[in-house]
RNA sequence: GCGGGCGUGGCGAAACUGGCAGACGCACCAGACUUAGAAUCUGGCGCUUUACGGCAUGUGGGUUCGAGUCCCUCCGCCCGCACCA
């Protein structure tokens, strides 16, 4: 009897589809395995041959876990709120849901024909209103939530409301200052927001034009959005964003308690971007010629005062120094404050670097009140008010004495100072040029520092540059700011970089420090300058080097080798293992040592202090696109409030088109009454309707928490019942790709790490496990085309003009080439025909835009007869060449494929069942489910990425042939009519043997092994003739986590009435499996021998 | 540059904890059955040698009775981050 796939498949997939055959159960009584596959996004071009390499692994252990009887859940569902489906709307008018929903069906069907065991009871899609009413929810839950640094853990909003009350908490509102209580709706709105874990704010955002939508950090590539390729450029708005820089550290830390691949840790890590060291500030020398330095005075006062650099730590010192203020200041600022002198004075403001205990902007007045002098307070004082008199300001100083035993007087004092309203000639407007902050991760090495580094974009720049250098620093900023992110990134290797005239002042050796522009230092990453340790830090060494700049041994390697800094020698010593020399009082000391000595010596001279910085920034949530969860928030006189829950989901609306308004909105500015009434009953007629945010949730909301949906799908009440999720507690195994390392991944675990903190579930950590499955590549004929122009010149490859191509070169290339790829730039080029454009474009920019050479030439067709040149390699005429012009004759010539990733816009997707596009049979077509999923299987490692092809498929196919026909010898009618009798002691042996390495390679997810122990198992019982039940029978067990159709079906006819998915695994008998002799081996001059 | 991973026949790969290198499959060669092809079956298949044997896991060295596996050097490839101070 000839196997049958095609009947024996269609036969059980109908069969599990009617049956219920893989429910999971809440509650059950059995030890419970969660297996879950990365959530899928259902896109048009449905499933191509990579996509179930991994579904197929989760599906194995998932029927493995089942035969040891586990209670396993093993979902789908789909991420069906995104990009593709938005623009395919845009283009068609078509509704996104719609869309959305033809693609769903499409792959649902491909995977029913793959015979996975998913438990379709629990299927979620993440745009169908019962999933978002809870993302939404979770969204509120996060806005009205706040993290505690104390507890380290998130906290109800209210929380913190009342520790503002209890604490009396004040706050600086337009120059003064109020209780929480007497603050405003809005400004008391506008505190929270500094808290809120979702949070409104004024940021930086990458903005795609093309998509009219602001991009996540994650979401871009290499200066390109991820989706499309398309340029993005900063842009500064207002933003919904997430505060998982609050999570920064507990992220970090929770990677060692996870079984994830290290590659994925090691991203993570990476990306959240620990770095231990210090803050260090530098005073600058006095700049004698103040006019020349082109400064802006303030337009107005303002109260910003502050150094930006140190904003963030100086507002939490001065927060705090109101909380607990002395007696004497305490009874001062009763007098002062409320304009009681008549000029308006503010207290704990800061100044630059520096916290003034009261002030008077306007008249630039600065009154301290000070306790006893502390030796050290004397010099770090004097240095203060050195600093604010350059800035402008004056100072009067009161003891505390005087204030509390002649507050009188002091007043008076202060009057006639404020009265005296001669500002200092020295006028500025403000003390930001006094000093310098760099962030060091070695401050051991602060004995070395021989120049400071400032980043071209720095304010500072302007400030301090001398007259002499002012040209010369104006035309490096200029060209440095010219230069695009990609040329920067480009020539990192090149030093560039320009002296200001500039003098900083060692905080210790009190030593003259030149101070330098230079490309290396980065505006966005600490304080955007640096202090120069050319002796111990590769870029700083370079740039000493290319300068001429003094270099400065200070650290000794342990062993004791001689640094040799000589000129044209040496290089930068930038390890840890070594001792400090030349450095004054941490000399001797081991680096570790040093680092903590000194940071507390900067901490005591007051000159910074010890600080982590992590790369980790904030998540922009909101995206001005439709095809997402809107945010449940509505604005009340420009005051956002939170929806009610009660009146979630907020259901996306109805627009007329897909794109956003002539005015530049968001798409939901298009919907109609897109407002909310909160309780209409309790404020009466409920037609106060407030406008609703006008953004909706990036594609990863959803994504971030769908694995406790699984959990309890169906729940009306609840996103997750408490004792669902304390049954299912973690995912077990979760199988997905690597490319979502630093997005989906981090998501999903900061949201699981906020819902613990606030008691919805019981565990910090998503997934127990990870693996990710490697890529199967795609292979593409491709070739890029470049032209020359139609007076036959070249054009020029930094700045062509134009792109042409042959219609006889399109006809050769037709025959061997399936696709023409353009670059992004050049179809740019076409559609808008500017005059220049850049092709010095790596290769891989080239694939992010197709068209076809003959849409093209259709719609240019006074191209028609252009030569071009070829871009990558190409064989012509014998030989390989590469960004060669070819002439028009040449003819002779072929493609070089190139492998890489399957996507459809790269148009080398091969799909497991028909190709609806191409109409090619595909795997299951020809060979069946079971041989797909075995030969996916046995084409190397699960985490391996692989080129797709199909050269061994015959002989996976072989073996189910070949197994099939093991239980048919002789005969063909069904039940099978199998040897009853006990299996002899070799086919036993076959048997157990196989049955201890299965179990063992499931267990270690070496399925490649799996399918080759089965065809031995095979191919051994076939040369001995076995047709035993007692020994095949157990081997159907063992195969149907691989191939389940063709298992159920000999399970069947081996008399059995339920699926085999509730047999149990059989187990092995070491007796079985132990050799009957032994042949000894002998091993002499190393070389093993048998006897 | 930093971090992670890898390097084994013509190809995909196996060898998990150091113990017979190349399992299993593809491709290839020879044979059987066939008018022929397909399918199926049998045998062969790292290099070298008529043979016994010798040599082989990117390179060079080390540890060990014994190394594809552990340690060091260099070379090459892939992935991630990237003047991150």
């Amino acid at each position: 009897m000839e196997y049958n796939f095609r009947d024996i498949e269609k036969k059980w997939q109908d069969y599990w589809a009617n049956n219920k055959t893989f429910r999971a159960e809440n509650n059950s009584a059995k030890q419970k395995y969660y297996v879950l596959d990365m959530f899928p996004y259902p896109s048009g071009a449905g499933l191509h041959v990579g996509h179930p390499l991994g579904y197929i692994a989760s599906d194995i252990v998932t029927r493995y876990k089942r035969l040891l009887g586990f209670n396993v859940l093993h979902p789908m569902g789909y991420d069906s709120f995104g990009l593709p489906a938005e623009q395919y709307a845009i283009q068609t008018g078509q509704h996104p849901a719609i869309t959305t929903e033809q693609n769903i069906k499409r792959y649902r069907e491909q995977l029913d024909k793959i015979g996975f065991s998913f438990d379709w009871e629990r299927e979620v899609k993440t745009s169908d209103p019962k999933f978002y009413k809870w993302t939404q929810w979770i969204f509120l839950k996060l806005f009205n939530s706040w993290y505690n640094p104390e507890k380290n853990k998130a906290e109800p909003i209210d929380l913190l409301i009342e520790k503002f009350k209890v604490q009396s908490s004040k706050f600086i509102v337009g120059g003064a200052e109020k209780l929480w209580s007497d603050l405003n709706e809005k400004e008391q709105s506008d505190v929270l927001m500094e808290y809120r874990l979702a949070y409104l704010s004024e940021a930086w955002v990458n903005w795609c034009p093309q998509l009219g939508t602001v991009l996540a950090n994650d979401e871009v590539k290499d200066g390109v959005s991820e989706r499309g390729g398309y340029p993005v450029e900063r842009k500064l708005m207002p933003q919904w964003s997430l505060r998982i820089t609050a999570y920064a550290e507990r992220l970090l830390k929770d990677l060692d308690t996870i079984d994830w691949s290290e590659s994925i840790k090691e991203a993570q890590r990476n990306w959240i971007g620990k770095s231990e060291g210090s803050s260090l500030r530098f005073r600058l020398t006095p700049n004698p010629s103040p006019k020349e330095r082109g400064t802006t005075p303030g337009k107005n006062p303002g109260y910003h005062t502050s150094d930006k650099t140190v904003w963030a730590e100086l507002k939490e010192f001065s927060r705090e120094n109101r909380k607990t203020s002395t007696e004497a200041e305490a009874i001062l600022w009763e007098r002062v404050r409320d304009r009681k002198l008549g000029e308006k004075i503010r207290r704990q403001h800061a100044i630059g670097q520096f916290i003034a205990d009261f002030i008077c902007l306007e008249k630039k007045l600065i009154i301290e009140v000070d306790g006893e002098i502390h030796e050290q307070q004397k010099e770090y004082d004097e240095n203060r008010s050195g600093v604010l008199a350059r800035a402008g300001y004056r100072l009067v100083r009161f003891t505390n004495e005087e204030v509390i035993t002649k507050t009188d007087w002091v007043c008076d004092e202060i009057q006639k100072e404020l009265r005296a309203t001669s500002p200092s000639p020295l006028e500025k407007g403000s003390g930001d040029e006094a000093t310098i902050e760099v962030f060091t991760t070695r401050p051991d090495t602060i004995f070395g520092v021989t120049f400071l580094t400032l980043a071209p974009e720095n304010e500072l720049v302007e400030k301090i540059t001398t007259p002499e250098y002012k040209k010369a620093v104006d035309e490096y900023v200029a060209y440095a700011k010219n230069k695009s992110e990609r040329d920067r990134q480009a020539d990192v290797k090149k030093v560039t970089g320009q002296f200001t005239g500039a003098y900083a002042i060692h905080p210790f050796t009190e030593e003259k420090i030149p101070i330098w522009i230079g490309e290396y230092v980065l505006a966005g990453y600490g304080t955007g300058a640096v202090m120069g340790v050319p002796a111990h830090d590769t870029r700083d060494f370079s740039f000493a080097k290319h300068f001429g700049l003094p270099i400065k041994q200070v650290i000794e390697p342990l062993e004791g080798k001689a640094l040799s800094f000589g000129e044209g020698l040496g290089e930068a010593f930038d390890t840890y293992d070594g001792k400090c020399i030349n450095s004054d009082f941490i000399n001797g000391l081991e680096v570790k040592d040093a680092i903590k000595k000194i940071i507390s010596e900067i901490e005591k001279r007051g000159l910074g202090k010890g600080e982590v910085n992590y790369r980790l920034r904030d998540a922009i949530f909101g995206r001005q696109r439709y095809w997402g969860e809107p945010i449940p928030i509505y604005y009340d006189n420009g005051i956002p409030k939170a929806v009610d829950e009660k009146d979630l989901p907020l259901i996306l609306p109805e627009v007329d088109k897909y794109l956003p308004t002539e005015t530049g909105e968001p798409p939901l500015a298009r919907a109609k009454n897109w407002t909310y009434s909160p309780s209409p009953l309790e404020k009466g007629l409920g037609d106060e309707a407030f406008p609703l945010e006008l953004t909706t949730m990036p594609g990863w909301a959803g994504s971030s928490w769908y694995f406790l949906r699984y959990m309890d799908a169906h729940n009306e009440k609840e996103f997750v019942s408490k004792d669902a999720v304390n049954y299912w507690q973690q995912v077990d195994l979760y199988i997905g790709g690597s490319e979502h390392a630093t997005g989906h991944l981090l998501y999903f675990r900061f949201w699981t790490k906020f819902l613990y903190d606030l008691g919805y579930i019981p565990i910090t950590e998503p997934a127990k496990k990870l693996i990710n499955q490697g890529m199967i590549q795609g292979t593409s004929e491709k070739i890029i085309l470049l032209g020359k122009s139609t007076d036959g010149k070249l054009s020029d490859w930094s700045g062509g003009e134009t792109i042409f191509f042959s219609r006889q070169h399109r006809l050769d290339l037709g025959k061997r080439a399936s696709h023409f790829f353009l670059s992004a730039d050049a179809i740019n080029l076409f559609e808008d025909k500017p005059k220049a454009v850049s092709f010095n474009v790596p290769i891989s920019y080239c694939s992010n835009s197709v068209l076809s050479l003959e849409k093209f030439l259709e719609l240019n067709p006074e191209y028609s007869n252009a030569g071009f040149i070829c871009r990558g390699w190409v064989y012509l005429d014998g030989k390989y060449i590469r960004d060669e012009f070819v002439s028009d004759e040449s003819k002779e010539f072929k493609t070089i494929p190139e492998i890489e990733k399957m996507s459809k816009s790269k148009l080398n997707v091969v799909t497991p069942d028909r190709n609806p596009e191409t109409e090619e049979e595909g795997i299951v077509d020809k060979y069946g489910a079971d041989c797909f999923r075995m030969y996916e299987m046995f084409l190397g490692p699960l985490e391996q990425s692989k080129p797709w092809n199909t050269n061994g498929i015959t002989g996976v196919f072989g073996f189910l042939k070949k197994f099939w026909k093991l239980f048919h010898a002789g005969d063909s009618g069904a039940p099978l009519s199998l040897g009853e009798g006990p299996g002899v002691r070799p086919e036993l042996k076959i048997l157990h043997k196989t049955i201890k390495k299965i179990k063992e390679d499931i267990e270690r997810y070496s399925f490649n092994t799996c399918i080759s122990t089965f065809m031995i198992c095979v191919n051994e019982l076939t040369d001995l003739k076995c047709s035993k039940r007692e020994i095949l029978e157990p081997l159907v067990i063992l195969l149907s986590p691989f191939a389940p159709h063709i298992a159920e079906e000999l399970w069947e006819k081996l008399g059995h009435n339920e699926s085999v998915t509730f047999a149990t695994f059989p187990e092995y008998d070491e007796q079985y499996i132990a050799e009957d002799t032994f042949a000894y081996p002998v091993s002499f001059n190393g070389k093993t021998r048998f006897n």
